[in-house]
DNA sequence: AGGCCAGGTAAAAGCCCGTAAAAACAGTGC
DNA sequence: GCACTGTTTTTACGGGCTTTTACCTGGCCT
């Protein structure tokens, strides 16, 4: 099944969960502190993270903010009952999930299953994006286009391989610009609209003549699901 | 802020609860029953639902389950500390989070705003919506009457969305402001009527000469179910 | 019957988006 | 430091979509 990485400080405690979660069909690696753990939450080998915000060095909330920096693989936080201003700060930061401890093994497994489920967003870096005939290797940042290389700019790739994660689904411009060009949208800022225009042109229409990434007016962007 | 609806049958916890969400601005309503609360949550004036499990009558699960027969209305569970089982099956049927009771308000307040961060990514956007002659595919907006390809805007789909998903049922104009123009209703707003005027243009009317969305009189609209 | 108001629809007005082209910026080699 | 190249952002304009306006029809009420 999934392979989940768990980063907490006690020993103990995290063994038991790894137990827990292994018994039920995960695969667990460890990690028991906050730099060692963002290294292998990027290393790409993971489908998920479960990362506690109590931690000696890097605290939880710091770890999740440099795992965010460069990846958007899921986070699911491990707070002590009580902190209830982490918990919020946690999911403003972009986590996915959090349970207060001490917590259920099985609630533990029950909510990792909802947020995999839930799924799309699994961003493992190594793994091939594939909507219809775009195909994107983030690893190589190549994009191909039925089957042949397509020559992007770096801004160009990044806003492809944001639509094509969430393939299916309006994107906002402001998630566009803040993911894509690492800035919030400004007023009358149109650079979103000018490069999505260049990858139209570089792509070409859809067999049915539509244009592979579609306007949602006033809202934003979606690229149509294969 | 967001319409929450509260489905639970213990009058005074229910009460507590939704004078800490209207402090924490969230507009509360509630319902004491499964049945009036599916009503409530499919009447498409709420951004989501909050349900317990344990109630008389129609049990969460149950009412979970009607509501989501016809709506992807986001729905948080309510669940008493313990029962496992129905958390897991809670969320396989489609719940978008459950909280263990007793809980803190302040907890519940912090999942609903997760939840509606989230945001529309809640309707699953692979599955194709078909009433009668129509179809829609919203991961490709795409349209077809009749099985065949119909040209529409952006505004346009959107709309014909809201309505097809509430289908056989009347839709606020209001409500239909807020969803597929994601703005509230202004006095003197025509908007609506002519969007859906250029709708039925492009569709045609049904079998039976009628159009297939009806006017319900200083209602709403409707689509006619299949 | 007549007035009032909601809704149907054509047409005007206004705003958003597509896109070409200019300007600003970043990097490279000399 | 300077010219050269490739990329990103800004600018500008035209076209299309949305919203507003206006006029008309028809239901509902007194």
């Amino acid at each position: 099944m999934a392979a989940v990485l768990l980063i907490d400080d006690d020993v103990e405690l995290a063994g038991m969960l790894a137990d827990y979660l292994r018994r039920d069909g995960f695969t667990v690696t460890l990690a028991h502190d906050g730099e060692s753990g963002v290294q292998a939450a990027l290393s790409g080998q993971f489908a998920i993270a479960v990362l506690d915000v109590m931690m000696p060095g890097i605290s939880g909330i710091e770890a999740l903010r440099r795992i965010r920096a460069a990846s958007r693989l899921p986070v699911l936080m491990l707070t002590a009952r009580g902190d209830d201003m982490d918990r919020i700060v946690g999911l403003e930061l972009g986590a996915d999930d959090y349970v207060p401890k001490p917590c259920l093994p099985r609630e533990l497994a029950a909510r990792l299953r909802a947020i995999l489920r839930r799924g799309v967003a699994n961003a493992d870096p190594q793994a091939e994006i594939a909507v219809g005939p775009l195909s994107l290797q983030p690893a190589q940042r190549r994009a191909y286009w039925r089957g042949q290389a397509v020559e992007l700019t770096s801004t160009e790739f990044n806003l492809l391989e944001v639509l094509a994660r969430h393939a299916g689904r309006t994107v906002a411009k402001d998630d566009l610009s803040q993911q894509a060009l690492g800035r919030p949208l400004a007023r009358y800022d149109r650079s979103i609209d000018v490069h999505l225009s260049s990858i139209r042109q570089k792509l070409g229409p859809l067999d049915d003549g539509r244009s592979p990434i579609q306007t949602v007016f006033r809202q934003g962007y979606q690229m149509i699901a294969c």
